[in-house]
RNA sequence: GAGAGCAUAGCUCAGCUGGUUAGAGCGCUUGCUUGACAUGCAAGAGGUCGUUGGUUCAAGUCCAGCUGUUCUCACCA
């Protein structure tokens, strides 16, 4: 015989091998030959490389891996596709950050130098990455891991490039766009962050420039005053009628300039006179265009005044804000400063104020891509789960602006454009021509730039397929994918861009549904951040605890797209139910080996002559269990699947099942060496092996690590269950009565065990019990588990007698009679029986109401009627067998 | 400024299309060294489901207002 498996349950004894295990068998392989088996794909959003994986990606992979798992095992065809994002700015960031460390800029170390780093970058943390996920169990198919700039993938990046600018969708252009001072690049609008923040209004006094007086401005940012080419009042503005035509001088520069008219200019803001600044704000871009006035870039790409600031040149722009306050007051046209709480933008990677700066870069139109983006979605095509997403995703589809899709950054796809230097032509192309394409000149340069990362990852769920080759057998056999798994916090930066992406080139919806979670938050409800400190490494969470433990605890908190709260204490609760598993296992198992029984793999069978009615009790258990659990996980319920798998297995397997087999052993059941004990013997483990086995297998999706570790010490180590088929309901069996009458021998378990508690009877004392019900043959049949679960002495029926000084329980379908002796309070007795009997009077008068009442026998629905009837002969039942104990006081 | 989510036991949350006496985990109380498990077993205490109205035979459950709270979007300097 095998060996025993491990006493103590210990996740990290063996949750490494089996990984191992799976790898060994190619398991978790997509074959890429077509079938005739239903297809499951998913595209695992792929995490950045900047890193190590935070407790989001232990929740998102926890999920995907969960559907996957369970479709495999409902006899899919799956492939679920790992990888990693090159992550452009974030990763530019952390690679700026380690040079700073080492006292060096990426200008000193040269384009080349810094690429080189990059890529050793990826190379480290991707396999971190990898190997953290694997500790996690996902189950996806590592032989087709990809990262987003890998040579297909930078093919596919072309493509769509090239298509976007032959179809007239890519423009370059100098637009007023988000400029990140800290990373020194450009943002798309996406990557901007409003904050409202603590700021000041400051009043500035404009002096008329051919006469005495002044006009006051209000501005947040005086140190962008160097850049005014006018001052706006509203053209209906009465106080400021009198100054059309002339001009005023900005302060410190004295430079003149016009005061103009425009309707943007609100009235009642501030004091009604708006300076414009063009290069620096998008508003003040278009008045400008509007009046033909010129745009004055104030700041260097570092953030510091130039030329224009006359001695302010040079300075940082956040230390100028302050000095020109000063200036400003020491020349007296400080008029005051007020607090003005406003919405700053903040750059999603470093944290610095983005501020709007005119720029030459690359933009995609947006306009074209709206009506299909909404459509694949209004008519289902696309669901987002849960459906209120749809609104955020629609809202922001219908109001995007063109794309600004260049970055002044080094660690991402080259922008594929070659400036002819000769005629000024843009040669598209992957690689340096060798003349223009117009002028066959060959003074040709490489455009600087690098695509947001975002571009690529809108590609993301057909370029790992192969796309842009279309005839890929994985693109035809696994394209579009069936379920996006992610968090809300990136719809837009992604989903849509993939929806927009996914359409233009393939003409289909990339995928069908999209399943939204929330944020996992620290205990207390905050983000989990670096600043706080307050982060929880899921790595050191699986050391721990376990991977099953986490993975648990992370998909019984999801839900319907709200944050979640982590504590370690529901991963404690996880580890409980996973070690609670364990030992029921082992318990079974030494059963076997005990009693010498060979499992045969796959094979357990059993009759319906040879069950019993707690047999039949826990197939019909199984069988809700079975149907539910199914629908939970199609559903998306993952939550609700979790506490249905606890439930059955803790408190319906564990607490009842397992101690009645235990009960029926200690009986002699199957110990003896006769025929019928034989038949027993093997008809109970039979069905309790039937029972874990499929246990095992409904779990394994939430928890694979332990249900594959009790499936090989079951069946063998050749044995994965990850391949094993979802199990199925039982048909045909008589289960469903028996079931139900098994529920009243429950009923009065719990009775005694409650009066033996509520009285301190210790559980050595025995007691004697009397039974009178309509039920004798199910009780009769189920007296020795009354006996060892309810600590009797004997268990005796009775018809018509009453028993004497004993203490009279009732339940729905017996009386039951505990003999106490001279024990027995007869007053604290009655006392009790007339309680119950006041309580019982009020129930039953409710359910009277209700069922004389005319309007509900009419309108209620017919089941719900005879429900109600059902609960109200039960309970005049349960009265008139106390009205008939009481008779005897 | 616009929109969305949340508000149920001390804490964290379930409660699907309205239908018993509103559930779970943790915590708490009382007993248990019961041969799988003290990472456990058994029994319990604890909620007028934020507030005010409305719809309905029937409302944590649907509708409206209010309060509190979290978040998203938005070019008022």
């Amino acid at each position: 015989m095998k060996v025993l498996f491990e006493k103590k349950y210990d996740p990290s004894d063996f949750e490494d091998k089996i990984y191992e295990k799976w790898t060994e068998s190619n398991c978790f392989k997509a074959s890429n030959k077509k079938t005739d088996k239903k297809t499951y794909a998913i595209a695992m959003p792929p995490p950045n490389v900047t890193g190590k994986l935070h407790m989001g990606h232990s929740l998102d992979n926890t999920l995907q891996d969960i559907l996957i798992r369970f479709k495999r095992m409902m006899g899919f065809d799956v492939l679920w596709v790992p990888g990693v994002d090159h992550s452009a700015i974030a990763t530019e960031v952390k690679l700026v950050e380690q040079l700073r460390e080492e006292g060096l800029t990426k200008e000193e170390i040269g384009r080349e130098e810094f690429l080189k780093r990059a890529f050793a970058w990826k190379e480290k943390y991707e396999d971190n990455i990898l190997n953290q996920l694997k500790k996690l169990g996902v189950s996806c198919d590592f032989s087709r891991k990809r990262f987003t700039m890998d040579e297909q993938f930078s093919e596919a990046v072309f493509v769509f490039f090239k298509r976007l600018y032959d179809d007239g969708l890519i423009y370059r252009g100098k637009r007023i766009i988000n400029w990140c001072f800290g990373c020194g690049t450009s943002l798309s609008d996406a990557e901007v962050e409003h904050k409202e923040k603590d700021g000041n209004f400051y009043y500035i006094k404009y002096k008329l420039a051919d006469e005495d007086g002044y006009l006051e401005i209000a501005t947040t940012r005086p140190e962008t005053i160097f850049a005014d080419v006018a001052v706006a009042v509203n053209t209906d503005d009465e106080r400021y009628k009198k100054y059309a035509g002339k001009s005023v001088l900005v302060p410190i520069i004295n430079k003149k300039i016009p005061i103009i008219y425009d309707s943007y200019v609100e009235k009642d803001f501030g004091t009604g006179a708006l300076k414009i600044t063009p290069g620096h704000d998008p508003n003040d871009f278009e008045i400008g265009k509007r009046h033909n006035l010129e745009i004055i870039d104030l700041f260097d790409d570092k953030g510091k005044l130039n030329s224009f600031a006359g001695p302010f040149e040079g300075m940082d722009r956040k230390k100028a804000r302050k000095e020109v306050a000063k200036k400003l007051e020491e020349l007296g046209v400080l008029v005051k400063i007020e607090p003005l709480k406003h919405g700053v933008g903040h750059c999603y990677r470093c944290g610095e104020v983005v501020e709007p700066k005119l720029s030459m870069q690359w933009f995609v139109k947006m306009d074209v891509f709206k009506k299909p983006a909404l459509e694949v979605v209004q008519n289902g095509d696309i669901n987002f789960i849960p459906k209120r997403f749809e609104k955020i995703y629609f809202n922001w589809v219908e109001n995007v602006r063109d794309w600004c899709i260049s970055r002044q950054l080094w660690w991402g796809h080259f922008i594929p454009a070659y400036h002819c230097l000769d005629c000024g032509h843009i040669n598209i192309s992957r690689k340096m021509p060798s003349c223009c394409e117009k002028c066959r000149g060959s003074n040709l340069e490489q455009d600087g730039d690098t695509l947001d990362t975002w571009f690529s990852a809108a590609l993301w769920p057909f370029s790992i397929f192969g796309w842009p080759d279309e005839k890929s057998p994985d693109y035809l056999k696994f394209y579009p994918t069936d379920t996006l798994v992610t968090g809300y916090d990136i719809i837009f930066f992604w989903v849509a861009r993939m929806i927009f992406a996914g359409l233009y080139n393939t003409k289909k919806a990339p995928f069908k549904n999209v399943l939204i979670h929330g944020l996992v938050r620290d205990e207390q409800g905050r983000k989990m951040s670096k600043s706080l400190g307050n982060g929880v490494d899921p790595i050191d969470v699986i050391k721990l605890y376990g991977a099953d433990a986490l993975r648990f605890t992370l998909a019984s908190g999801v839900n319907a797209g709200n944050d979640m709260r982590y504590s370690e204490k529901k991963v404690v609760a996880s580890r409980n139910f996973a070690n609670k598993l364990w030992n029921a296992s082992r318990f079974i198992f030494m059963q076997l080996n005990e009693l010498d029984i060979k499992l045969n793999f796959n094979k357990i069978s059993f009759s319906d002559e040879d069950l019993f009615i707690e047999d039949r009790w826990i197939l019909y258990k199984l069988n809700v269990l079975i149907k539910e659990l199914t629908k939970n996980i199609e559903d998306y319920e993952i939550s609700v699947a979790c506490s249905k798998l606890y439930e059955f297995i803790w408190s319906v397997f564990c607490d009842w099942y397992i101690e009645l087999f235990k009960i029926k052993k200690a009986c002699g059941f199957y110990s003896k060496d006769s025929k019928e004990e034989e038949k027993n013997k093997k008809s109970a483990f039979s069905l309790i092996v039937y029972v874990l086995d499929s246990i095992l297998k409904l779990l394994h999706p939430f928890m694979p690590f332990i249900t594959q570790k009790i499936y090989f010490e079951l069946y063998g180590e050749d044995k994965i269950i990850s391949t094993q088929s979802w199990p199925k309901e039982i048909e045909n069996l008589d289960i469903e009565k028996k079931a139900k009458e098994f529920e009243k021998v429950i009923e009065v378990v719990g009775a005694l065990r409650n009066f033996r508690a509520a009285e301190n009877i210790a559980k050595k004392v025995k007691i004697t019990v009397y039974i009178k019900t309509n039920y004798f043959d199910i009780f009769k049949e189920c007296e020795q588990f009354l006996v060892h679960l309810a600590g009797c002495q004997e268990v005796n029926f009775i018809e018509e007698k009453e028993i004497e000084n004993s203490r009279k329980i009732v339940t729905d379908s017996a009386i039951i009679y505990v003999y106490l002796g001279d024990l027995v309070d007869e007053e604290k007795e009655k006392e009790k029986l007339l309680k119950e009997k006041e309580f019982l009077e009020k129930e039953i008068s409710i359910f009277e109401k209700k069922l004389s009442n005319d309007n509900f026998l009419n309108k209620a629905p017919q089941d719900v009627v005879l429900k109600e009837k059902e609960k109200l002969s039960s309970k005049q039942e349960k009265l008139s067998k106390i009205l008939s104990s009481l008779k005897n006081f």
